[in-house]
DNA sequence: CAGTAACGCGTATGCCATACGCAGAAGGAG
DNA sequence: CTCCTTCTGCGTATGGCATACGCGTTACTG
């Protein structure tokens, strides 16, 4: 249901925050991101502000997770009705885009100009990394479409300059970074979920370890599953590694293959 | 809000699908899908199955996104009411890993003895992904924790074996493992956000490009991001890659990357 | 000073998962 | 053969959710 530019002829008809304008076709609460979207000064002043309502979700996302965000939740934060809020935002959809951009923040600043692009590279994964272990709630919002907000775009502009020197092209540049921030994103989320396990279980990392080995090895048939049976019998199973560590290790893996690439073009 | 074992004392008291038994430690409908849990044999036949209600539920996701899959609407297809659905599954969580567990289905027969590491981890890969784009529905279910059904942990016992004779440590293979399908996973991700935002917008993927393309030069400050800016300009950004191309040539970084680990061991 | 646009919000609709308990079916125990 | 236990399907109810719609009100603009 996309909105359309509809431009009622009377009466109010509907939310403010609706209706694209024609100008860009993002969501006027997109535009506002951008720093577009000069206030009307026509009707009453607006007893909230984008920014308010965003960092209350923001904070409830932060101390009961994404799913404890609910439009009611939110307006409740704020001490205003639920449907206040949909003359702010348009759908749920938007708060979620805003709320990432809020936490996504600015990227870290440049290295120094002689910096390798391996060095800055695995700078960029490392903050990345930091930002969503700082707000693992991030990772829960679904993903609707290429990023087009300036946080997001700014952590774009980084990763490209980080290969500036590289003698790839274009096609590989974007591939390169799409292939690092997937990375990225993909072992946060593995964390997350993790995380999210072990809280549920009530236990610690070690026992749910060993408990889910443990039903592992009673359900999945040594014959059957020969090299899952012998992992299982292994230590591995039974010492988490520093988080840290594991990320590196994989981080690692991915600058490697692309620093073959890179020489390769070189 | 784990299932205790409660073993109530008297009545029903709540629905079928309850509690753990002890066994395990798994819900009942999982541990049906490693082939325990005889039939009951005491009450009337059951009207229904948990392969049917999963096969229902896949076809409602295949045909119109997990979104569209709710108890309701399963019961629905199934000429059944709501209610039950939960004499066969315990939560809605239930249902999905068995879809998931049901789609995934058995890894493709193993390679030929003689084939190199890399060759199986591609085709293993490779495989995967196909599993993906065939049910890109799958992507949305929510990971709640390792993967503890048969099919899954036939995957990892596939994975595993290709790196038999790499020399790696038990704890690099699973590092790897997890890279590997990691990627898979989140490439697949990727395509299918871009399809929704595609069917979304209602216009061909080249449309949706230029679009985002033109709107972006309007709002990002070529001064600010000139790296963006000037992938802006380039042609890239008005050509869709091939997808399969997109993947190998990801897949080729990760697995070079690999390679240098392995040669390192060996 | 009238018109108009934006404000906050009450109400209503239609989804959703799922707790609870009833009525009836079917096998096992006596 | 009968009764009792257990399991079945399901009606009903609860509490949550996003959001459409329109009312009364506010404050600026002509």
């Amino acid at each position: 249901m996309a909105a359309h530019d509809s431009g009622s002829s009377s009466g109010d008809g509907g939310s403010g925050a609706r209706g694209t304008r024609g100008e860009t076709g993002l969501p006027a609460s997109i535009e506002a991101a951008w720093g577009l979207r000069e206030r009307p000064s026509k009707g009453p002043k607006p007893g909230l502000s984008l920014d308010r309502i965003v960092e209350a979700a923001v904070g409830v996302a932060a101390a009961e997770g994404l799913s404890a965000v609910s439009m009611g939740r939110v307006a409740k934060e704020l001490g205003v009705s639920t449907m206040s809020l949909y003359r702010y935002v348009a759908a749920k959809d938007e708060l979620y885009i805003l709320m990432q951009e809020a936490v996504v923040g600015l990227p870290p600043a440049p290295p120094d100009p002689g910096t390798g692009w391996r060095e800055a590279l695995a700078a960029w994964a490392w903050a990345q990394r930091e930002v969503f272990h700082r707000n693992l709630w991030v990772l829960r919002i679904p993903i609707s479409g290429p990023p087009a907000t300036p946080n997001s775009v700014a952590w774009w502009e980084r990763g490209l300059t980080a290969l500036e020197e590289t003698g790839l092209s274009d096609g590989e540049k974007i591939s390169v970074i799409l292939l690092v921030s997937g990375y990225v994103r993909n072992e946060a989320l593995l964390t997350a979920d993790l995380g999210a396990a072990i809280e549920a279980s009530g236990g610690s990392p070690e026992e749910l370890l060993r408990r889910y080995a443990t039903t592992l090895k009673r359900l999945a048939d040594p014959a059957r599953y020969p090299a899952v049976a012998r992992m299982l019998e292994s230590d591995v199973m039974y010492e988490a590694d520093e988080p840290d560590f594991e990320f590196g290790f994989g981080l690692d893996r991915v600058l490697d293959g692309i620093e073959i690439l890179i020489r390769k073009r070189g």
